[in-house]
RNA sequence: CGCGGGGUAGAGCAGCCCGGUAGCUCGUCAGGCUCAUAACCUGAAGGUCGUAGGUUCAAAUCCUGCCCCCGCAA
């Protein structure tokens, strides 16, 4: 088939390059470079990346809801859109350009989660299991009627970065499937009764808060690993924490407890958090043990005071 | 030119401001103790201090260029 292909983040990439593979992309649409990272150089995204690698069009418009990109976009005479965390919406005149209609890949078992973040809110909430969604895409954002589905259970280690990976590999796999047979699948109707959805990524939520329930503090522990990664800060200094368990302890909401072969911080309930990986600003992620044999945190002090 | 931290033994750090024999914790190896041990004791190996220059009698330390890693911000 002709497609052509929308999306952004790392997510998108293994997406791609599985259309690669076995159809044609006749281009690529993603958002425009920005100055990004240290030194605000200008950055490309994943996909853009990817797609002059691979020698495709490549375009970056602000937005589609002009005729000038429609027209474009109507010039490449492609079957299908694919859009894979693309960041933009498409307008209805989009959505009707293509005959086969417009394809999105989204990181969820839908109807829940839709929305930017359903990776990590995921995780966050607690789920069992997560999973890719295909669905043809309607005007309302991810309410379109679902196509296929794949289930990726949430093992209770898991982090954010575990999950992203697998489900961006599952995305692919399933939408190349999808494709397949694309005209003997009957679409499926959202539950519009059982829709949740996942906020954007905020930094402030970032900061840890050890008075909380212990359970669902290690969940955004876990969500947030590697990023945007979950913090706490002791001396002024930020510490983002990857990876923790919970144990037995008893102290107020944020005291450390150990400090110096392990680093044990009280939380709520006589329960404490036991840190297993963790980053000192300009330094990189590092198991709890090394950074305790040149650094030490001091017992009863409390954190993010 | 967005702001900032860092690159010293296999790992994590100190030393740098105020140049003068490179140190700590852990790991590794050998030996000892022990019913036994990730415990304890003794000993050993292991580093051109990111890199290229400069200043100096002398540079990990001061100056300059370059490479690499990371935090913030976006």
């Amino acid at each position: 088939m002709k497609i052509v292909f929308m999306g952004t983040p790392d997510f998108s990439v293994p997406v791609l390059k599985a259309l690669i593979k076995e159809h044609e992309v006749v281009a690529v649409y993603t958002r425009a470079p920005k100055e990004s990272g240290r030194g605000k150089k200008i950055n490309k995204t994943p996909i853009h990346l990817l797609a002059e690698e691979a020698g495709i069009l490549v375009r970056t418009p602000r937005t589609l809801k002009n005729d000038e990109e429609l027209t474009i976009l109507k010039s490449f005479n492609a079957d299908i859109a694919i859009v894979a965390a693309y960041g933009l919406l498409l307008p209805q005149t989009v959505l009707d350009t293509f005959p086969k209609g417009c394809i999105n890949v989204h990181a969820s078992l839908l109807p829940r989660w839709r929305g930017a973040a359903p990776i990590q809110r995921a995780i966050e909430a607690g789920d069992t299991q997560s999973g890719i969604s295909i669905m043809k895409m309607a005007l309302a954002l991810d309410a379109g009627d679902v196509l296929n589905t794949a289930i990726v259970p949430i093992t209770e280690n898991m982090t954010g970065g575990d999950l992203h990976d697998v489900l961006s590999e599952t995305g692919a796999a399933l939408l190349l499937q999808t494709l397949s047979h694309l005209d003997e699948i009957t679409p499926i109707k959202q539950d519009e009764t059982l829709v949740t959805y996942a906020e954007k990524l905020d930094k402030a939520e970032c900061l840890l808060d050890f008075s909380i329930d212990t359970t669902t503090l290690l969940n955004k522990i876990r969500a947030f690993s590697p990023y945007p990664a979950a913090y706490f800060t002791y001396h002024g200094e930020r510490f983002k924490i990857y990876q923790a368990s919970i144990i037995d302890g008893i102290g107020v909401s944020g005291e450390i407890l150990e400090g110096q072969n392990n680093l044990i911080i009280a939380c709520a309930n006589d329960k404490a958090l036991k840190v297993q990986k963790i980053q000192r600003e300009g330094k990189q992620p590092m198991d709890i043990k090394d950074l305790l044999r040149g650094f030490a945190f001091n017992e009863g002090e409390r954190l993010n005071s």
